[in-house]
DNA sequence: TCTTAGCACTCACACCTATAGAGTGCTAAC
DNA sequence: GTTAGCACTCTATAGGTGTGAGTGCTAAGA
């Protein structure tokens, strides 16, 4: 258990060098208002807290930098939470300013505007598409033999894919086709729609419409997912900012990581609720064991729900980044909560 | 003039550094099978290259490192094109290998395959989105007062943006409207979308709409222009493999002009037909100047154009590239040209 | 007993110096 | 015209020195 004493270093510390990234010493510490001891007596309680782990020396004579048990004592028992300076709020509320109505794009400028205010990386999930329903269905021939096949879902986003008609069908039964799928798979979510065209309208086809199989498996195959996920990046290149980041290698290894859209699961997992703090080796990515990650759930209505991530160095502004997000993730889940329920 | 014996030099200083990104010495060279020269004589004729602003020293006594003006007449006058390796070609010809039938599809995977054939970044550019002309448009209601309008283009490609409906509107006029809109709009380039819209819908709407001014301006502000150019990149992280780019700070201002969208003109002259070469400072982008860029155009059609970039240090090796756009972008207008022409 | 002044000690860093090596330009011989 | 030879220049590397910021320990003071 540690003395009140140490935990007044251990925070002056850890504050300290998350705002110079360099080594504290105690001569440093002793100068400031709110450490009334002599550099000796800092020392002795550093040495102690070296002793204990929350402090490391990166060599014998330097001043003492936290270690990951220290940051995650820090963030775990001295995070007071002070309110957010009114020009951040004002900046966050710029996002609801022009309303835009469409949640994706509420989204994009949220990580923008997140990753300017933060100068670190932001990542921002939206909704899982699989759970949007269907709206609308509609296939416009374009060519001979070419057609885009147009999924509209309850929240506006729009997906689409251009596909082969196969040789000789007849246009009619591609309308038919069309007036069935409407008729059958409204309201269905993107992810029962694969199960569901199977199960609903397969026998459907072959009684209505010629053919039925050729166009069937190439309409299927058109469907079955979105293009990309629904991933969204503010400020990509604020880990080139980082004092922190210097060795070029290890710069690429964490953005090719972070653009790789199968380990955005290992960076926001997907399924938590709240926040949550993940420093250095916490992380499941070995390429970001120097990074810490802060990540946050909102949520829109009763179903759906997104995440948000910041990435940053270990020694990340904690404190401010974890304001932020708290105020963030009220904001995106009340407002676009609101912006649905206009059904 | 330059002397044969010059030529060959110069070729070869040229090969070495673009291979090795050392200077190159008159010893290292005067040990190669095609320079048949004793190291004093190739010393006689650099300092002549030297004299003649073709080479360049680092230091008093480095070997030579070719100047702008030697990369200039390099690619002037030594690009004896080589025929493309074979496992070049193939991995070119696997970007139609699935009969992919979008062409931003194809676009999208041009920028991958050449970033990792060059190990530099592409840059592509797709056909001008406002010269499509529309398939189909149409406005699915969301909820009370939202709805996307969907605008479907010769190509697949589809745009779509949600609005607000104008209070108490009534649906059975959004559904006159989008029926007035199909009649008069299909086959408009998007381009000339919006003049369209003021001189032949206008006077329609007034008679056959009820409140059509709100509708319309609502609905001409969600048509404007798309969303989103379509620039595609390909290895955008290549650019920290170069040993030539070690400044971090020269690195985040080159990664920011390319994804700068408004920077992209100057990086692919729209407008010029085929094969550029920019060397160095004669980039219109000062962030570019330590760069070289090649671009080519291609053709879909006889009416669309898009352009490749390649862009990599001065130090690019310059034969390779040249052969794989040239390569590439024939490969590209043709498929895509018989894509198209399904119509 | 806790705190702190004092002091010897350690180590990174900046600076200088010496040396090796790769390259040059010039001159003179071939 | 070509090339061997040589003095010269400059970088890069390694070793040596001094300074300063920091430490741990000890002993005196509160």
């Amino acid at each position: 258990m540690l003395t009140e004493r140490q935990l007044l270093i251990l925070k002056v510390t850890v504050d300290d060098y998350i705002q110079s990234a360099q080594p504290v010493g105690s001569n440093q510490l002793s100068k400031k208002s709110e450490i009334p001891f002599s550099p000796a007596t800092i020392r002795n309680e550093m040495a102690d807290l070296e002793g204990l782990g929350f402090l490391e020396k990166t060599h014998t004579s330097s001043g003492r930098v936290p270690s990951e048990k220290g940051y995650r004592y820090y963030v775990d028992h001295m995070l007071t939470p002070r309110p957010l300076p009114k020009e951040d709020i004002v900046q966050l509320r710029s996002i609801f300013d022009d309303k835009i109505a469409e949640t994706e794009e509420v989204i994009k400028r949220s990580a923008m505007i997140l990753s300017e205010l933060t100068n670190y990386t932001a990542i921002l999930l939206g909704p899982d598409v699989r759970k949007h329903t269907v709206k609308k269905l509609s296939i416009v021939p374009l060519t001979m033999d070419t057609a885009v096949a147009i999924i509209v879902t309850d929240n506006g986003h729009v997906e689409n894919r251009v596909f082969t008609i196969p040789q000789g069908l007849d246009p009619s039964d591609i309308e038919k086709m069309v007036n069935i799928l409407n008729e059958r798979l409204v309201g269905v979510s993107l992810n029962d729609l694969h199960r569901r065209l199977e199960q609903e309208t397969l026998t459907i086809f072959k009684q209505h419409v010629n053919r039925y199989g050729e166009l069937f498996s190439t309409f299927r195959k058109a469907v079955i997912l979105p293009h990309e996920d629904n991933v969204y990046y503010g400020g990509k290149l604020n880990i080139l900012n980082q004092p922190d980041f210097h060795d070029l290698h290890k710069i690429r290894n964490l953005m090719d990581v972070m653009e790789e859209s199968k380990h955005i699961p290992m960076i926001l997992p997907v399924g938590s609720q709240g926040l949550h703090i993940r420093i250095g080796s916490e992380n499941a990515l070995s390429a970001m064991e120097d990074c810490s990650v802060i990540t946050v759930s909102y949520d829109i209505g009763e179903e759906q729900t997104g995440s948000i991530a910041i990435v940053g160095p270990k020694r990340m502004d904690y404190k401010r980044v974890v304001t932020l997000l708290d105020t963030l993730s009220g904001d995106l889940s009340k407002e676009l909560t609101r912006m649905i329920r206009g059904k």
